[in-house]
DNA sequence: TTACTTATAGTCAAAATGACCATATATTAG
DNA sequence: CTAATATATGGTCATTTTGACTATAAGTAA
């Protein structure tokens, strides 16, 4: 049994994204619309086939670059769908992977089969082609699991943020209301911030002092694990 | 493009399951010995192929309970490893699936493509094939990872289980010595145990009271999450 | 009876948490 | 210039949780 070329597509395998982003505290999910084929004029998560010749991983990485203009993010894979029923045509299983982006970072460039690319509050989004709705809902409660546990959310925020703008992508991840003085107590503590001895700018009011966060302790707390209940 | 009929395999999708079990203070998994094909006489984590007519979460079952008899118990996706060389033949994306089982509930017996299945010590597993070894170790490190968050370890423990016992797997998994006293404590807050007003038998020393866990709290923290630092 | 093993309960200082309060520093309306 | 109003930043304090120990109880085995 010889397989075929490295460019040609597997038939069963495809890949769908679940691509966070956060801006002005909220938190919202990209969606593209699809330009051709039988779910043409209809908004799905960003995917696509994988070729022969490259890896889930890589797979991902290109369909999300060629579908929305991302690149050099976040992306980790979430789970495999595999229903017998969930694509019409055929039996094909997806690799879904999920992505933390932020937001402002970038302008949203459709690509060839998309005729739209659009990102839409995490709350109000319309009905998806195929189980993409059910993917997405997957990909969210995962995102709430873990950022209690692991400093993900950082990737969301812009490098140099405000310790109020990282309490208000915490409120709208996990939808609660947070004590601001708690709030940089516990992160104080972490030793996972770094002050940039800079301020805000173009603020009406009093600026806050901008932060980074610390790589080498962000590596360490992603590896074994952190406590972040609020 | 029809598909194929229901029971002929998707040539491009398998199922690797990395079973974990639990006997004396040890922390053990299941590999079996493959009897035919490129790759018999070698030891491999139990799975196999994907047909058209099931989901992939029942392939995983069906194939846990053909390999090695284990069925009914609790199996969770892993991940997909989707390398473009990690199968000789021809390209080949698995899924791969982690378990949990009391070892002793257990006892195996090889389906008639295995020579042999056999408990390993989770820190004496032979060389395995293809990239078999690397799914272990993502699993193992999930476990470790999981097991502090949610309380799944319970699923490797038999059904009334001695305080001792439950504080042995956690050292067992997070390599580790706890402190008896303060992980009683701990777990008496959770609420996650109901004494069974039942004590140990046949042993040579004073007995300790059984418990089993509350399936009610148990639901409730899966989802919720927990903290279990140690 | 004594040694040995594990069970189970309790102590106590240190650290973390949750619910507040107080003051500082900036902008803008009047 | 002054007051109103945003947000920033720091602090208090009672309560809870943790971590490191100590002490006693209840069995078996020699």
């Amino acid at each position: 049994m010889e397989n075929p070329s490295p460019d040609s597509i597997i038939e069963a395998l495809s890949i769908d994204c679940v691509i966070f982003g956060f801006k002005d505290g909220r938190l919202d999910i990209l969606l593209v619309k699809h330009a051709e084929g039988i779910s043409a004029g209809k908004w799905a998560l960003p995917g696509g086939w994988i070729t022969y010749g490259e890896s889930v991983d890589e797979a991902a990485k290109r369909l999300l670059k060629s579908l929305t203009g991302i690149s050099d993010i976040y992306l980790e894979q979430l789970k495999a769908f595999g229903d017998p029923n969930r694509y019409p045509l055929k039996r094909v299983v997806t690799v879904a992977y999920y992505a933390l982006v932020n937001e402002e970072s970038y302008s949203l460039i459709p690509g060839f089969t998309a005729s739209d690319a659009q990102w839409f509050n995490v709350h109000e989004v319309p009905e998806l082609i195929y189980d993409h709705n059910q993917i997405l809902d997957f990909g969210y409660r995962h995102l709430k699991h873990k950022v209690r546990h692991e400093p993900v959310g950082f990737n969301l925020l812009p490098a140099k943020f405000t310790l109020l703008q990282l309490q208000e992508l915490y409120e709208a991840i996990l939808e609660t209301k947070l004590d601001k003085s708690n709030f940089r107590r516990k992160l104080g503590k972490m030793k996972l911030l770094i002050n940039c001895k800079e301020k805000q700018k173009d603020v009406s009011h009093r600026a806050a002092a901008l932060y980074k966060f610390d790589k080498r302790i962000y590596v360490t707390l992603r590896k074994s694990g952190m406590v972040f209940e609020l």
